[in-house]
DNA sequence: TTATTGTTCTATAGTTAGTATAACAGTGTT
DNA sequence: AACACTGTTATACTAACTATAGAACAATAA
């Protein structure tokens, strides 16, 4: 797996978790379709609990980037991008744009940087 | 003042708090060199704790936006955006643009939205 | 059948968020 | 000089969140 924690990070290990997969899944090394590992794999390979990794599934659950299937196992979604997903994601962004904007940074900036990590995240192809 | 607080919100009042003061140094309601009120009295205003304003003062004054003058008051910085700034926004943005990503938005998709929240930030002049 | 799956429950320890009260020392004004 | 106001610090308490742990259940897949 390409996941690292670090577990004496201030953000919380389910959230890390989280975002680590869900740049798995931008970078297209998670496709839809695919089978995530079972929590209880996942937590050994990790050295975390089995209940750490299934709230990261349930919150990715419920942002619809991947699906729950009850006693079976979590798979993958096909993005939807849904009326949903958007305001999620706007409300997650509106901060930090502001922050940007408040330390001084030009429109242009912002969208440089935002560029910058768009292919920063895509290209991590081996 | 044009700050709300949404009591029974997921996100912490200081957080939320701190967001606010950040627009409005971003929409230039707050500009370098104005005063913020007391703790005291804007926690009168809001509602809410001395301890919980002292918090997002203390925040801001960590990400250099304010700066507190010890015995004195807070005042709004002049924008630097320097490395620490720069980084602390890049790690801010990452998981955001990653979850943008995910959900199936193009680069394009991103860059629009983006420059649609500058501007709903930038255009709350009356 | 058997092992594995997500799910649910209880329990515990540590941290964080928020409020509350009090006191201190420097600042600004009168 | 006197006085109100400032941020600062300390203690205390409740509630919620984070993380771990162990156990048990019912459905799935081999």
């Amino acid at each position: 797996m390409f996941i690292k924690i670090e577990i004496d990070s201030d953000v919380p290990i389910y959230t890390q978790l989280a975002n680590e997969l869900i740049e798995g899944i931008a970078n297209e090394s998670l496709q839809p379709g695919d089978s995530l590992p079972s929590v209880r794999s996942l937590a050994g390979d990790l050295g975390i609990n089995m209940h750490t990794v299934n709230k990261a599934y349930r919150e990715l659950d419920n942002k619809g980037i991947i699906q729950i299937i009850p006693k079976s196992g979590a798979v993958v979604s096909t993005p939807t991008s849904g009326e949903a997903s958007l305001l999620r994601v706007e409300t997650a962004m509106r901060p930090v744009i502001a922050e940007a904007m408040a330390i001084g940074l030009s429109e242009n900036e912002i969208v440089s940087m935002m560029k910058e990590l768009f292919f920063k995240i895509k290209e991590v192809r081996p």
